[in-house]
DNA sequence: CTTTTATAAAATGTATACATTTTTATATGT
DNA sequence: ACATATAAAAATGTATACATTTTATAAAAG
């Protein structure tokens, strides 16, 4: 695995506190590797808001900004749902028996990682939204998401929504199945901005 | 000024032909500088969009992607006038002098570079955006304007809408002032559809 | 005691050198 | 002649070494 990988989960996992500024020489005998691959990694781990540019004092693990949660919410709710309508028409019976199937994975594991939950929820999204064929749209959403996991990994310490997530989840399944592309796309966009605003209140509640 | 905007910059003024494949030995020798900077370079323009990995083999300038404009254009269309809309209550008299100060440089200089007018261009909207202190939403709007940046700078070789969006730009100003905040995020939300339109045909008429 | 300036330490940026992987060209066998 | 295997090349990834910039420290002046 490569060290943009390691270090971006590590990132997620929050072993980095907020706030902390990061070396690069620090991460190269952390990781042990040089400082060469430490920039490849920053730079990109940058780009991706996981870490802030903090000007020339090299890189900063971000604090948690709930204006920015607000933000990446507020775009989902408005993206996600058109990508779901543009996928709607190339969304055969056996593609969303494998939605359904990621959907009782979670549901197993209910002791699961949040990184694995995580994982597991955006491939659940990832398996409705692909057959749009919207590689560039695709790519931002799954971007911004990725984004979000941060937070959500952070949250799911003190916080459980997913029974509520779960439900939303086979609600959007079943009104895909008989057709119902705007309830789908609806709830879709409620489920996305509910989540946002039970994160926001959360890291404003601590 | 740094090796990322240098070849950012000879990018959109496609100085390199689209399919091309980049090495860094070539670039590194083409700017006068050794192979550390321009991995750093490639790998930010990578993830902006400039660039897409061709996997081991380097990197390769992008083609010219109709569907991918699309898409920019409509997540454009969904993210721009509800940034505007957030921003409304923080446009003062001021703000909008100076947004109207930006769309009469743009006039005057007709004979302006593509790199220029898109330059103004993305000042006028940030002019508008940046009071709504939203700056997560803000910078991936900013984000999507780079990326079709790509674009405008080919069409402006062989397509002129300049007339048209200008205007609409005036409308929008005009719309602001009277305080009808529906109205200009509804011209805003055409005015980037249409540009999104006459931009993809333009790619499909070559 | 505070402020300023000079100096030392540390961190980032860059170049050169080496290692590993990937690609291409060549040779060999069927 | 074609396919496959092999060796040479070229390209990327990484480490070490050096240069430049930035930050912290300490000394000196007000």
């Amino acid at each position: 695995m490569g060290l943009y990988q390691r270090l971006k989960s590590d990132l997620q996992q929050g072993r980095f506190a907020p706030g902390r500024i990061l070396k690069q020489s620090e991460l190269a005998e952390m990781y042990g590797v040089s400082r060469i691959p430490v920039r490849d990694a920053l730079q990109r781990l940058k780009s991706e808001g996981w870490l802030s540019g903090h000007g020339k004092r090299g890189v900063a693990v971000p604090l948690f900004d709930p204006l920015e949660v607000e933000d990446l919410y507020l775009m989902r709710t408005r993206l996600e749902p058109l990508l779901l309508e543009l996928a709607a028409p190339h969304l055969s019976g056996e593609i969303l028996g494998r939605a359904e199937d990621i959907l009782d994975r979670m549901e197993i594991g209910n002791q699961l990682e949040a990184a694995e939950i995580g994982a597991l929820n955006r491939e659940f999204h990832a398996c409705l939204y692909r057959p749009a064929g919207r590689r560039t749209l695709f790519a931002t959403v799954e971007q911004l998401h990725q984004q979000c996991e941060r937070y959500i990994g952070y949250q799911s310490r003190g916080l459980d929504y997913q029974a509520q997530s779960q439900s939303e989840h086979y609600e959007i399944l079943s009104a895909l199945r008989q057709g119902e592309i705007q309830q789908a796309t609806c709830i879709l966009g409620n489920h996305i901005s509910a989540a946002g605003q039970a994160l926001v209140q959360h890291l404003r509640n601590p």
